[in-house]
RNA sequence: GGUCGGUUAGCUCAGUUGGUUAGAGCGUACGGCUUACAUCCGUAAGGUCGCAGGUUCGAAUCCUGCACCGACCA
């Protein structure tokens, strides 16, 4: 047993073991072994943004205590780790760092200046992981952007294909003119935003009469294709089928009735534009109206604007209510604060546009989405209904092309001639069709020889909505369905919509079956102040300061121990601190277990002589087992931490230790056998602690095995020991209850000496307890000499008699009395 | 606007299937440097469990309504 320094330096400490683990390469999955059954982690790769936040560092904790825990547990571990590198954030980025906009320059020399931020960005957030101790298997690393990820990306797309669920086809999509792109929507945002409401006159076809119409959007005015009203609508409800006349461009187009229009909005009357918003694209396909596209993709008006065209949409509005107001018929403008599409990547107004794109059919699963949902364990339960939600909700297929460069390619050309759509054969790929013709002499159809690259790409989406099935493995391993589908997808209660959503939607229709058993939801984060973590809101805290100032071991108990699987969590810098504290707790008393277990030989069989207070810590370490199992198991990580915190601080170091130091201390007195009975429950009793812990806290946990356990149990690491069992018959409530006899006594005494002001260490001369039988008498015989030792008795008599003493709270047929 | 969650000690939060006197940390008061630990130990004060009803022998827990807070989403 090595002797363990005064204090210990937790980021010397951390640091050195998270170098061992590595060179040791103990967290690697072994596809070896057939004997241990399997655990796999469906780890969300990150998209990495630069920053780890605490948020990512909730995530790690839970990802990590779940994946060190079923290690202990005898499980094969999968703790993989991605990077999901595409989308348009980092494209933004690079437009504004290099101040150039897609086009300027060569689709690869984008793409390399992306991949280079990327890297950048990966650096910093895998230091903070790093930094956090993660177990995670890195020979398992992995980019989305990297070629060979492609290839998984594409193959999926193509097999799809092949099932029918993928489709081109011309449709409103939700389209962001800054970033020239169709997006899903899943990454439309909503904010609130002022604007005005015109109103303005429509003329009725040969009348003098006219309707105000009121819209937000007048600048639509040219793509008018129907006025509407409620038909309940009585003061409408006589020009339900008249024509009335568009004004700016004077065409005709009819009056129709839709519930959908509230009669209290504006005037009652409005106009549909193609496409205004998502109502527009239900009203149009509903009345099979004709659809006028005026905008550019980089949102300017086009040619059917007339005079308008080549204005930004701003502008054209601002011309537009100018010129009516010009003609009279601009009956007033009010102001307006309303919630808007937004891009939310770039927070610009997102436009619906009619564009041709590449779906998938997701709607056809809907029904599978919900049964499945419905099979799958979610912690907490009652997460799966927002998933279920969305996927009722849901009124399109999903769009799964973009007009971006930073992305998978579609592996997809057309014939130049016949316009023939040539999807890339299995083999083919990584292939980017825009540098590699297809691998075919001629079109099938007309045998042209030339051909079209398609220059969309995927939503990256469509990169990690198959990483259960890569992370298995698939499709370059035979056995990949050993680790499929994943044992646990952990999420972001945000990201529900989309990662546990689009995952399920992928692996269902890909091999009709669930990606994932359990779904591990995480709340959000929030400041201290109970909002939302933002730096706008100035409660935001770097993950990188915390784990700086208190390392890895005590932020990991913030995370664990901070609120309930799935609820949102706020950053309370007390929490950390005391994590902190118990740290300090942690490592003073394995000192001093250090120092007096130097002599003793765990494996020496002689015959134990355990007494009261040993049977009655031993007994509470089996209830401990028994609740920490469960809590585990259900990944009730806080329940979890403070039921082991509470025994080691309070029942362990306070109660237990107190008391049996004596014993430890002067053998001479109490007997060699009371001292070995004493070393051995406190070493069990510790060794089991530091196994609890060590899913929470590696770091220190493996410090202390390491000089005091590592020689008699011969793990190279606490990681790799077992798991506590749970054993009931060690549970024995008869001890527990006498035990608690005995501590609320010295609390007693304790009481005692607080209100005379004495120190604890203050001696007692005698001590005479009265009980009210015989058998209560030999169990305060049977501690006596833990009494006398904590409370530093000298001569201590039990007697089976009622005396004139104080009584003990919760005891009261026990009594005592002192004399000092 | 929709969905979900929350409201328990001064503060931040636990409380599994209803069951003795509702718990913890921080903070507060008083005492103590006791051969692990003053980053500690001991003792104490502090709650009609958001409000109003209901079910029950019994409700922080189940049901209904209301109020307020928040998250996610449209």
């Amino acid at each position: 047993m090595q002797p363990l320094p005064k204090k210990y330096k937790f980021n010397e400490i951390e640091q050195k073991w998270q170098q061992i683990w590595e060179d040791m390469g103990i967290y690697h999955f072994n596809w070896n072994d057939t004997t241990k059954p399997v655990f796999s982690i469906d780890t969300p790769p990150p998209y990495p943004s630069g920053e780890f936040h605490m948020g990512n560092i909730l995530n790690w904790t839970y990802f990590d205590m779940l994946a060190r825990y079923k290690r202990m547990r005898g499980f094969n571990v999968l703790f993989p780790q991605g990077w999901d590198c595409h989308g348009l954030s980092i494209e933004v980025q690079v437009e504004k760092m290099h101040k150039i906009r897609k086009h300027d320059i060569p689709p690869d020399k984008f793409r390399s200046l992306c991949e280079q931020l990327i890297e950048k960005y990966i650096a910093l957030m895998k230091e903070s992981i790093l930094k956090l101790g993660c177990s995670i298997d890195w020979t398992t690393e992995y980019r989305t952007m990297d070629s060979d990820y492609w290839r998984r990306t594409q193959l999926s797309f193509i097999l799809l294909h092949k099932k029918g669920y993928m489709y081109q086809g011309k449709h409103p999509v939700n389209w962001c003119p800054r970033c020239e792109t169709a997006i899903a929507d899943a990454e439309v945002d909503y904010e609130k935003r002022k604007s005005s409401l015109s109103y303005i006159r429509f003329p009725l076809k040969n009348s003098s009469k006219y309707l105000i119409i009121a819209t937000s959007r007048p600048e639509f005015i040219p793509a008018c294709v129907a006025v509407e009203v409620n038909p309940k609508d009585e003061r409408f409800s006589k020009y339900i089928g008249k024509e009335i006349v568009v004004p700016i461009v004077n065409r005709t187009v009819k009056i129709i009735a839709d519930k959908a229009v509230d009669p209290d909005f504006g005037t009652g009357v409005v106009m549909i534009c193609t496409f205004g918003d998502k109502e527009d694209v239900k009203t149009v396909m509903k009345h099979k109206l004709p659809i006028i596209r005026i905008i550019t993709d980089d949102g300017k008006i086009n040619k059917k604007g007339g005079k308008y065209s080549g204005l930004k949409i701003n502008q054209a509005r601002i011309a537009i209510v100018e010129d009516l107001s010009k003609e009279g018929l601009l009956e007033k403008e009010e102001k307006l604060s309303h919630e808007v599409g937004v891009c939310d990547r770039c927070k610009t107004h997102i436009e619906i546009l009619e564009v041709k794109q590449w779906f998938m059919k997701t709607r056809i699963l809907t029904n599978d989405v919900i049964k499945t949902a419905n099979e799958v364990v979610w912690y907490p339960e009652y997460m799966k209904t927002r998933l279920i939600d969305w996927a009722k909700s849901l009124d399109w297929d999903w769009v799964i092309s973009r007009q971006r460069v930073f992305a998978t390619p579609i592996p997809v050309w057309y014939c130049k001639d016949c316009n023939q759509t040539i999807v890339a054969e299995e083999k083919w790929v990584p292939i980017d069709p825009k540098l590699t013709d297809p691998l075919i002499e001629k079109c099938p159809k007309c045998g042209s020889k030339a051909f079209v690259p398609e220059k969309d790409v995927f939503d990256t989406w469509m990169d990690s909505s198959i990483t259960c099935a890569v992370h298995a493995g698939w499709p370059d391993r035979a056995d990949w369905k050993r680790l499929f589908p994943a044992d646990v997808h952990p999420s972001g209660i945000d990201i529900i919509r989309t990662w546990a959503y689009y995952l399920m939607v992928r692996h269902l229709a890909l091999f009709n079956q669930t990606p994932y058993k359990s779904c591990l939801i995480n709340g959000m984060v929030l400041g201290s102040d109970g909002r939302k973590m933002s730096k706008s809101l100035k409660n935001y805290v770097a993950a990188p300061d915390v784990l700086g100032k208190y390392g890895s071991d005590a932020t990991r108990q913030w995370a664990a121990a901070g609120g309930a699987t799935g609820s949102d969590i706020p950053f309370r810098w007390p929490d950390v601190e005391y994590g902190r504290r118990f740290l300090v707790k942690l490592w003073n008393v394995s000192k001093f277990a250090n120092r007096l277990l130097q002599d003793f030989a765990p494996n020496k069989k002689s015959q134990l002589e355990l007494q009261i207070l040993d049977k009655w810590v031993l007994s509470k370490l089996a209830n401990l087992t028994q609740k920490v199992t469960q809590a585990m198991e259900n990944s009730q990580f806080n329940v979890a931490l403070e039921e082991i915190r509470t025994f080691t601080w309070h029942v362990l170091c306070d109660s237990y230790v107190e008391a049996v130091k004596d014993r430890l201390y002067r053998p001479e007195i109490h007997g060699e056998s009371q001292k070995e009975a004493a070393q051995h429950t406190l070493f069990n009793v510790l060794y089991k602690v530091l196994k609890f812990l060590c899913p929470i806290i590696p770091h220190l946990t493996e410090e202390i095995y390491q000089a005091m356990f590592a020689d008699f149990k011969k793990h190279k690491s606490l990681s790799l020991a077992s798991w506590p069992q749970s054993i009931p018959n060690f549970i024995d409530e008869e001890i527990e209850n006498n035990g608690d006899m005995i501590i609320a006594l010295i609390t007693e005494v304790r009481r005692e000496k607080a209100e005379k002001r004495l120190p604890l260490n203050a001696p007692i001369k005698t001590l005479t307890i009265y009980t009210k039988d015989s058998r209560t008498t030999e169990i305060f015989k049977e501690g006596a000499f833990d009494i006398s030792g904590t409370c530093k008795v000298e001569n201590l008599k039990v007697l089976a008699k009622k005396g004139r003493g104080k009584p003990v709270t919760d005891y009261p047929e026990v009594q005592f009395k002192t004399e000092l």
